[in-house]
DNA sequence: CGGCTTTGACCAGCGC
DNA sequence: GCGCTGGTCAAAGCCG
């Protein structure tokens, strides 16, 4: 068990609860009932991407967990738009997938689409802070007005929330992370954790809390999207996966953890034991059911997560 | 010794 | 204006 599994459990039973507290659950969608081979509902989620990330020129969120083979059964992927999209549309319904492993897994996913300014305003007061704490005090006033400046921009970074199910606190995904902080909730016994990615320049952050509704639900949130190819080192030898100049034969992604399709474990026993009955790879359901109404759909989706289909395709 | 976590402090936004 | 809250910083400590 994880140092932060073990402070998480400390904080268990302290206090009272509330909802998902950065994650919308009024704007949230989820997926209808699955049941059998759990093919993801692609056309809901494509139909919840905005432009922003459609037109993204720096790939996709290119990133993979890999928990905990034993604790971890499974994770709903969500997005989190993040931009000032008018949703009316909310539903919401549970899947039940029937794993092959004999697991019966229960799983809500949510598609959220929350616009939000304070959290922007935050990644750009944060950046000036940093700037200006390089330079000393004489840059602080700079820093002021320099976020007042920033204000008026208010670039915001796409966001995906995936919900999973696992008593791995911190998923692994085969990027490196530094825990730069840890907040408690409010309403909620469960912390939020705050990590950055290491790589220089890149500046992936991500939240990753636990439910309080459903304790044994992880929610971990991506913000912005890496700039770099997965790092080979020390954890990524657990994957046995690419080499990071190979970014696009990856295959990990926030699917591929839960997808089996022949390419995307085919290196990797650990990964296929426990999600061995579990297919939800959007393509995988457009191959079989064509239930993708359009192209763009589909053309949505593979840039959100290109490793997925890289490996599709391939 | 480098990388990482922990944790109290700080800051800005927001609601009252 | 004040208090609350979320997000971040950074010093200190831990660990391999």
């Amino acid at each position: 068990m994880s140092n932060e599994t073990k402070d998480l459990n400390n904080y268990h039973h302290t206090s009272s609860y509330s909802h998902y507290n950065n994650i919308d659950s009024q704007n949230m969608m989820s997926l209808p009932y699955i049941s059998g081979p759990c093919t993801y509902n692609a056309n809901m989620i494509s139909s919840q991407i905005g432009s922003d990330l459609h037109s993204s020129s720096q790939g996709a969120f290119g990133f993979g967990f890999k928990p905990s083979p034993s604790s971890s059964e499974f994770f709903n992927p969500s997005i989190d738009q993040d931009y000032n999209y008018n949703y009316n549309t909310s539903h919401k319904s549970h899947a039940v997938v029937g794993g092959g492993g004999g697991a019966i897994i229960e799983n809500e996913t949510r598609v959220s689409a929350s616009p939000s300014s304070s959290e922007a305003d935050h990644h750009g007061k944060s950046r000036m802070k940093r700037e200006a704490d390089d330079g000393g005090d004489e840059q602080r006033s700079q820093k002021v007005a320099k976020t007042k400046k920033n204000q008026e921009k208010k670039i915001r970074e796409p966001r995906v929330s995936f919900m999973t199910k696992t008593e791995v606190d911190h998923l692994e995904d085969g990027y490196r992370w530094r825990k730069y902080g840890q907040k408690a909730v409010k309403n909620s016994p469960y912390p939020r954790s705050y990590y950055r990615c290491t790589t220089q320049k890149c500046n992936v952050k991500k939240r990753v809390e636990r439910s309080y509704q459903d304790p044994t639900v992880v929610i971990t949130t991506y913000e912005s999207q890496h700039n770099h190819p997965i790092p080979t080192t020390r954890r990524m030898a657990m994957f046995s996966g690419p080499a990071a100049s190979d970014y696009k034969s990856s295959s990990l992604s926030p699917f591929s953890s839960f997808i089996n399709t022949p390419t995307s474990f085919a290196h990797d026993d650990l990964f296929r034991v426990p999600y061995s009955s579990v297919n939800a790879n959007p393509y995988y359901q457009q191959q079989q059911n064509h239930e993708f109404q359009n192209d763009s759909d589909y053309e949505l989706l593979k840039e959100m997560f290109p490793s997925v289909f890289f490996k599709q395709e391939s």
